[in-house]
DNA sequence: CTGAAAGCGCTTACAG
DNA sequence: CTGAAAGCGCTTACAG
């Protein structure tokens, strides 16, 4: 293939001209310019990847690093940061860590990171004191997304889950609902992230503003996912005096509960109301209320805060400031599987 | 940082042994092995990919291309994609087109890939004439995944797209239904992948071997996904004397379907039978009746006739030799969408 | 605004 | 089995 030198000859320029118009910089003539991306056109010059990153020290790639990439949040962030660092010239190294831990140590070693990328995103997944020690040591950029995940210096974006938990639970406690349960995710799932405790605590916190007392026997711990709202609801309802309204951790696992429900022959909302958070692409075809978050704007603004750094001077690399994380809204939705409690 | 010279050192050998040593080449004494890996841990050395790869010219690098992240069949063909390429040592790259032109043009010219990727793989991601030729002059391996994507030379991994139509359709018929509709995605989107087209024809092939006509008025198109089968069952409803059964080009569409139906008023299945492809994840939890299609095991398989070829030496390199599709088999799952057509 | 030259950190024939 | 040395294809001070 064409090297850069070929396109010097072509233009009767030096290597280093070439390599300066071809990446706009300022200090190279109009004309001088025009005939570098004339002879680099002509002979269908592209830069090799491997050579700029050596000599020039940077990679032009983002690690972006989620649980799950079939599950409805990350998907979308993950396609909103994909077109933000697109746009703006990074390549996108995907890392899905798929509960394995085995994924998870390779990819989270620092030394993996090292010299492969120019900064990383980590999606909903929390760091153990190790890593965060080995990973200061790189002195990478980086930035978060969801709660339970910061690392000292970088940016987060997230969204309050204990308020959106609370505006959830309190919807059901305002419908007149008293037994109301939560289903979440399972701590004692390493690789899970840590948003739906903060989940637990909003629902637990509206209860008590409601003169309740959380009530263990109705908060039924599983999978972050669709099978795992299944199967604790199937739990709370083995358990017998079934609540009125459940509170689901996430829309997929609200969506899980409608199924168990049904097998059940329990009707939505009529004998239990259910609600979730995220407003899910499904949520609205299957009548579901929910919290939405805006899953896309925080991708992109977890991009955006990545990249702005990268682009400028860093006036003080490396002096981990603290960074306020970026807390984006979220709203009730009120669709038709919440409805007032039955009158005893 | 550490580089391969401070682990030289410190082993007391040569910078080739260690690199020989570090990638198990087999010319290495085990004695030797042993003691540049002890000191790599000790100096916590990691390889500069850069580095690497400009003097071994291999990327460790492949490129994935998806239409869109965020629908359920790429989204899990992409996690079975990178659980297996991360296995190999691989990265992935990731490239969402997302429907923008901007984003293709780019990202499918062939100066974009060279050097960058040492394969590529393409979901659902038909190439244009100019860019197949030009992909040609590469010589880079591929793979492409779902029907209409064909790239000489290169392994194709699909379903039967007519068939598993053909079997839609069929089911809506056997059940009684007459006025069977379809519902699929939009030929003028120039970014569409074209399975689209075989399942029309499935559709169109089941109702001529039951003695019926296709019905233009019948079959209308909007996009691939929930919002598009809103969209054209809407379309449907509103010409007047609806079908009584409606076969979406995928589960996606179909759900929009069951959207705009419920909106109508109209019920499923009592009044309108629904029927999609795919299986989705919660195709279970909304009672929709499919085609279920291996998507996981489709993204798995590509990975592998991808990597095979790379590992070992390549017999025919460049003589684009005929390869055949590989092609799983779909499968019909009846739920609770699809239902007798009622007796006139 | 432009060029000559060093250097980025590896891998790979080649020789032994 | 191991090493000396060339070379991968760029970018970047440095000098002018």
């Amino acid at each position: 293939m064409t090297r850069i030198d070929d396109v010097a000859r072509l233009a009767g320029v030096s290597t280093a001209t070439v390599s300066r118009a071809l990446r706009g910089l300022p200090t190279v003539s109009a004309a001088t310019r025009h005939r570098v991306l004339a002879a680099a056109e002509q002979l269908q010059y592209a830069v090799s990847p491997s050579a700029s990153r050596l000599a020039g020290g940077r990679t032009g790639t983002v690690a972006v690093v989620v649980p799950r990439i079939t599950r409805w949040f990350f998907g979308v962030v993950v396609e909103a940061v994909e077109d933000f660092l697109h746009q703006a010239g990074y390549d996108l190294l995907l890392h899905n860590l798929g509960g394995r831990e085995q994924n998870r140590q390779r990819l989270l070693h620092p030394v993996n990171l090292h010299n492969r990328v120019d900064a990383v995103m980590l999606v909903a997944t929390p760091l153990r004191a190790p890593e965060l020690t080995a990973l200061a040591a790189l002195d990478l950029p980086g930035v978060t997304v969801s709660s339970g995940t910061d690392v000292p210096g970088w940016p987060c974006v997230r969204i309050d889950d204990v308020a959106a938990a609370r505006t959830a639970t309190r919807h059901l406690l305002d419908l007149g609902h008293r037994r109301v349960a939560h289903i979440s995710g399972d701590p004692d799932d390493e690789l899970a992230f840590t948003a739906h405790l903060d989940r637990r605590r909003g629902y637990q916190d509206a209860l008590r503003a409601a003169g309740l007392r959380p009530d263990p026997s109705l908060d039924v711990e599983s999978g972050f996912d669709i099978a795992g709202g299944t199967r604790a609801t199937e739990e709370l309802l083995r358990r017998g005096d079934p609540p009125t309204a459940i509170f689901a951790a996430c829309d997929e696992m609200a969506m899980g509960a409608l199924t168990a429900l049904r097998d059940a022959g329990l009707r939505v909302p009529q004998d239990v109301s259910v609600i979730g958070i995220d407003d899910h692409a499904l949520a609205d075809v299957l009548g579901l209320s929910t919290i939405a978050q805006p899953a896309a704007e925080q991708g992109r603004l977890a991009a955006k805060l990545l990249l702005d750094p990268l682009a400028g001077p860093s006036p003080q690399t490396g002096a981990h400031q603290a960074v306020s994380p970026v807390i984006l809204d979220t709203r009730l939705v009120v669709r038709e599987s919440t409805a007032p409690a039955r009158a005893n």
